[in-house]
DNA sequence: GTACCTTCATCATA
DNA sequence: CTATGATGAAGGTA
């Protein structure tokens, strides 16, 4: 997942410090704020008690040959291999597409910036991507600048929802973010170029067009084509580098690999305006160009948001070639360019994946290596599938299926209870919730301990301040790993910052813990937030709002409470997530009362834009030394798969 | 659920 | 150099 860093050259001196340039800020909940889903549809609560799950009873036993076959698309992130990153070396460089790249600001932090090497830290002495990271990204910086985005804009989403001015103001929380980190230089890939874009793979999701505007992989804000003035035999040429593809218009997509793309222009779509033809000029041109150059274009496809309706989800699929051209006439009798783009073959499936989790969900055809439809028995309001492709295994141990903590352990309360009285539902800028404002200012990091509304509380059981407590969102999935044993994933997109699931089971205590480890595996289906875990900062909210002020910049990161969970014989999904050093969820400490007492839980949120199919992974942490019978150095430890290449090499 | 309608930001052209 | 225009956006409302 984090390869291909130093392929395209100027190399920006190491990684990124994130403790100095960054400055994270205290937020008020975890609850992913989009700007107009109601969020929680509350479809009633768990059913009460314990759902048994039986690996091999039940009438719904999958078929009984030994599952096999290609019918599941690989995970895009997990275990791709160092091959497909590093394509580049082909690019043609755009020399004179350069020439006005900088914008203005961009410029002028250049000049500050220009003896700084490495990591720049700007004048304020917090965010900076410096002038080589602003031509050419890495992993690294467009993880950066991707969760960097979000949060402001959630940010900026919580502060109009606390205002409740609603008076018709618009909120576009992606212009205005974008404003924010364009003004400030805060982007990447600036240089256009063919072909691969460093530090953005093939699967890669954005809920923005202005998330791939930032990160370099489409420039236009709104156009779907972007171009490049490139020398050409006799003469500059314009060609054609990347599309999006909405799907709206009356491109067809016969096969996952072909697109037949609609050329931009003409008023022949519009209602109001009399029919024009399209001209071939702008991206028409460039298109047409790289029809006969065959030169790369890289194809963002946009999708409804199955979750959302009304927004879209772009899914970068790779580059592909323009194989053919044609003049058309759309209905209302306009002249039209049709330009049929194949994907380039060898490269990992993106949309294709896409198309398999749709056919995979109508049922229809029945899905090779499903095993179990719903392991959860219907403890979930979402069903837990169980799958396996790849041998022969027929599923995992035995274990109760259940939703939350058993025999949680309960603290005493520093204050006599007193959940919130809000009326309805508490919205997170809202500080007239007693809640919400235990956990102090404004954002959406990760903290130290969230506070929750629960039963206590006045407020609707679908109240945003309950995120943890909704059950699951997404389609969630046990698999087969090829070494790793069973795996956790998800049929659905998952936003960053998403609430994903708690980790359910039962709490023990350090003597009963200590036990298990004597008995061999301790480390199976543990968790123990008294491990030492590295970077639990997640959501390097910078210091980009002046408006807000920072009241408690230092943070103890530290565990109020020490909680260990085992999920061997009781749990939820969690219990299948494996461990990677460079991970995608998060964990976070969660606390609401319950009965006039204070429970703590665990819950794992998304730590960017996580697309279908991809392996759900959180950093184990290591095991705090002093404790656990002595000998657990070397013993106790497993060898690392994760691949990473921050990978440790072990865990445990 | 669809159809407009308003306000957007960017980059290429003029 | 700055202004202008084209443009498969997003969100809200009818």
């Amino acid at each position: 997942m984090e390869e291909g860093l130093a392929q395209n050259s100027v190399p920006p001196s190491g990684p990124i410090d994130k403790s100095r340039i960054l400055d994270v800020k205290p937020m008020r909940s975890l609850i992913p704020v989009f700007p107009m889903s109601p969020q929680a549809p509350a479809s009633g609560q768990y059913p009460s008690g314990f759902s048994p799950f039986f690996p091999f009873g039940g009438p719904q036993q999958g078929s009984s040959g030994a599952p096999r076959g290609g019918a599941i698309p690989a995970p895009i992130q997990a275990y791709r291999s160092p091959v497909g990153a590093g394509e580049g070396g082909t690019s043609m460089d755009g020399s004179s597409g350069r020439k006005n790249a900088a914008s203005r600001s961009a410029r002028s932090a250049a000049k500050r910036n220009k003896k700084a090497v490495g990591v720049p830290v700007d004048a304020s002495g917090l965010v900076g991507i410096s002038p080589a990271q602003r031509e050419d990204g890495s992993r690294e910086v467009v993880h950066l600048i991707m969760t960097t985005f979000d949060a402001i804009r959630r940010r900026i989403c919580q502060l109009d929802d606390a205002k409740e001015l609603s008076s018709g103001s618009i909120k576009r929380s992606d212009l205005k973010a974008c404003n924010t980190l364009m003004s400030k230089g805060i982007r990447t890939n600036l240089r256009k170029r063919v072909g691969a874009v460093p530090g953005v793979e093939i699967g890669d999701i954005f809920y923005f067009r202005m998330e791939l505007c930032i990160v370099g992989l489409h420039a236009p804000s709104m156009g779907g084509i972007d171009s490049l003035h490139v020398k050409g035999e006799f003469e500059e040429e314009i060609i054609a580098i990347s599309i999006v593809s909405s799907g709206e218009y009356d491109d067809e997509a016969e096969d996952n690999d072909v697109i037949i793309y609609t050329g931009q222009g003409g008023n022949f779509n519009k209602k109001d305006k009399h029919v024009t033809d399209q001209k071939l000029e702008r991206g028409n041109l460039a298109l047409d160009r790289s029809s006969r150059q065959r030169n790369e274009v890289r194809v963002i496809r946009g999708i409804r948001d199955g979750a959302n309706p009304n927004s879209k989800i772009y899914v970068y699929d790779g580059l592909y070639k323009i194989q053919d051209s044609w003049v058309d006439r759309a209905k209302s009798g306009g002249g039209v360019f049709k330009y049929k783009l194949v994907r380039v073959p060898g490269q990992p499936s993106a949309f294709a994946v896409w198309k398999s989790v749709q056919k995979f969900k109508s049922g229809f055809p029945s899905r090779t290596g499903l095993i179990i439809g719903d392991l959860s028995s219907g403890a979930e309001s979402i069903p837990v599938s169980l799958v396996n492709d790849v041998d022969n295994v027929k599923a995992p141990a035995y274990f109760t299926y259940f939703h939350s903590l058993r025999h949680p352990k309960s603290f005493s309360l520093m204050q006599p209870s007193h959940g919130c009285s809000c009326g309805k539902s508490c919205v997170p800028g809202d500080l007239n919730c007693s809640c919400i404002r235990r956990n102090g200012s404004i954002l959406v990091s990760r903290r130290p301990l969230i506070h929750e509304c629960g039963p206590t509380c006045q407020c609707f059981p679908n109240c945003k301040n309950r995120a943890s407590q909704t059950g699951l969102k997404h389609h969630m999935e046990v698999f087969k790993t090829k070494d790793r044993g069973w795996g956790l994933r998800s049929l659905d997109p998952i936003r960053a910052g998403s609430f994903i699931c708690e980790y359910a089971g039962e709490v023990i205590d350090q003597a009963r813990l200590n036990q298990l480890a004597k008995e061999g595996d301790a480390n199976e289906y543990v968790f123990d937030t008294t491990r030492i875990y590295e970077e639990f900062k997640w959501n390097y909210e910078p210091r980009l709002l002046e408006e807000v002020s920072t009241n408690d910049s230092t943070e103890d990161y530290t565990m109020p409470y020490p909680l260990i969970i085992s999920a061997k014989n009781v749990g939820n999904v969690a219990r299948f997530m494996n461990h990677s050093c460079s991970p995608n969820v998060f964990w976070q400490p969660i606390l609401y009362e319950e009965n006039n007492q204070s429970f703590l839980h665990v819950a794992f949120f998304a730590i960017s834009h996580i697309p279908p199919m991809t392996e759900l992974t959180y950093d184990y942490g290591i095991a705090s030394s002093g404790h656990a019978g002595g000998s657990r150095d070397s013993k106790g430890k497993k060898r690392c798969l994760c691949g990473s290449s921050k990978c440790r090499g072990s865990f445990g």
